[in-house]
DNA sequence: GCCCGCCGATGACATCTGTCATCCGCGATC
DNA sequence: GATCGCGGATGACAGATGTCATCGGCGGGC
C-alpha cells in the first residue's frame, strides 16, 4: 500500500485528486494540506511514501517544499503536479530532489501510474515539458534582475519597484534595462511576462 | 440519477471531478469535455441534466458555452466551476443563464451538494464572492477600452497594441488613458491587471 | 431637434522609461 | 595582483508614454 499525501491550495482540486486515487487498490491518500509550509509536518505524522506537490500554494511553494521534504524526510519521494509546464519549474524541481513532474493537462489514467512509478524510485517527467527546458534554459537574469522583474510583474511604477525593492530609481531602471536585454522583451511588461512563462521568477 | 457533464480544459482535473463524483450514488458522470466549443454538442448527445464549466477554456470561454446551453438546451442546468473569484466573472455567468457559481477554494464535499442543488431548480452562488461582486459593480469600461488593455495585457508597446486593434496609436493612448482613469491604475499594466482581477476582460 | 456618449483621430505637452557611460566597492577567480 | 562579474548608484539623453483639448461622425434618448 503506497501512502500518499496530496498539496494543493485548492481544496476542490485536492478532493477530486483524492477521489481519483483512492479508486486504485494500491494507493491511499492519507492526508491533504492547503500550504506548502504544512507539507513536511504532515508528511512525517502520516508516514507519506509519495507527496504529490502543487507549485503555487502559499506559505512556501512547491518546489522549495519538495527540497524541504528531501533534505528532511530523504525517504519520502516528491511528484510535482502543476498547471503551469515552465520550463524552469521542471528544471529547479528536478534540482530540489523531486522525483517527477506532470503538469495538469496529462490524463487523468496516467496520474496512479506516475505515483507508482516515483514510489519505485524512478523518475516521471513530462516529455515534451523536458525537452522545452533544454531549449531554454537555465535563467539568464541575475537575483536583482529577478527581484525587479518581480515586482515590476504588479504594473507599478518605477518608483514604486524602487520603493518595494529598496533599491534607488535609476537602479531599477538600469536592472530592468538589462533583464529587458536579456529576456528579449521590449517593454518591462513583456520581460517580466517571459520571465514568468519560462518559470524564471520564483524566489 | 443526475446525468453530468464536465467540461474543463486540465484533463487530469477532468478526471479527477469525475471520480469524485462518480463516488456519489444518485450522480453519474456520462461525458468529459475540454473544449468550450464541444460543450454544447456533448450535452445533446448525452443527455445531460447538470454541465460543469470551468471558465478558462479554449474555443470557447465557459461563461458564453453556459450562454449557448442556455439557449440551445434550456432544460439543461450548468454551474460555473472556476479557478478565480473574479467577481465580474460570476455577474456574466449569471446573465448568461448559469445555475451555480463555485470556486475551486470550496471543499469537495460541497460540490456533489451543489449539482443537486443545481439540478433541482435552485441557485449556488458563493455568498463571499456575491458580496464582492455587489461592492465591485459592473464594468466600467467600454468596449473598445477593453479591447485596448486584453492588447496591453501581453506587455507589447503601444504600436503593438495599434496594431492588434486596428487603431491608430494616438487613439490606442486615449483609451489606455481613460482605461486607466476609470480602473484606478497608474500605468496601463497595472490597469490591465486590476481589469482581470475584477473578471472585465472577456470577450 | 438637441444633447450626450462612444468611436476614431490629431496635435501639443510634460513626464516617464529605456539606454548608455561612468563610477565605487566587493568577492571570486586566474 | 589583475581581472571580471555583480550590486548599487548617478547623470544625461532620446524616445515612449500619459494627459488634455479638440475635432468629426454616429446613434440613442428626451
Amino acid at each position: 500500500m503506497i501512502r500518499v499525501l496530496l498539496a494543493d491550495d485548492q481544496a476542490l482540486v485536492r478532493g477530486a485528486l483524492a477521489a481519483l486515487l483512492d479508486l486504485e487498490a494500491d494507493l491511499e491518500v492519507v492526508a491533504q494540506v492547503g500550504r506548502g509550509d504544512e507539507v513536511v509536518g504532515a508528511a512525517r505524522e502520516h508516514r507519506a511514501d509519495v507527496v504529490l506537490l502543487d507549485v503555487e500554494m502559499p506559505g512556501l511553494d512547491g518546489i522549495a517544499a519538495a527540497a524541504a521534504l528531501h533534505r528532511e524526510l530523504p525517504g519520502c519521494r516528491s511528484l510535482i503536479v502543476t498547471t503551469f509546464g515552465r520550463p524552469g519549474y521542471l528544471r529547479r524541481a528536478l534540482e530540489a530532489g523531486a522525483s517527477g513532474f506532470v503538469v495538469k493537462d496529462t490524463p487523468a489514467e496516467q496520474l496512479a501510474d506516475a505515483v507508482r512509478r516515483v514510489h519505485a524510485g524512478l523518475r516521471v517527467v513530462d516529455p515534451s515539458l523536458a525537452v522545452e527546458s533544454l531549449t531554454v534554459g537555465t535563467s539568464p537574469l541575475t537575483d536583482r534582475e529577478a527581484d525587479v522583474l518581480r515586482a515590476a510583474a504588479t504594473g507599478g511604477t518605477v518608483a514604486d519597484i524602487a520603493r518595494d525593492t529598496f533599491l534607488s530609481e535609476g537602479t531599477v531602471r538600469n536592472y530592468l534595462s538589462s533583464a529587458m536585454g536579456k529576456t528579449g522583451g521590449r517593454t518591462r511588461a513583456e520581460a517580466a511576462r517571459i520571465a514568468q512563462d519560462n518559470g524564471w521568477l520564483l524566489p
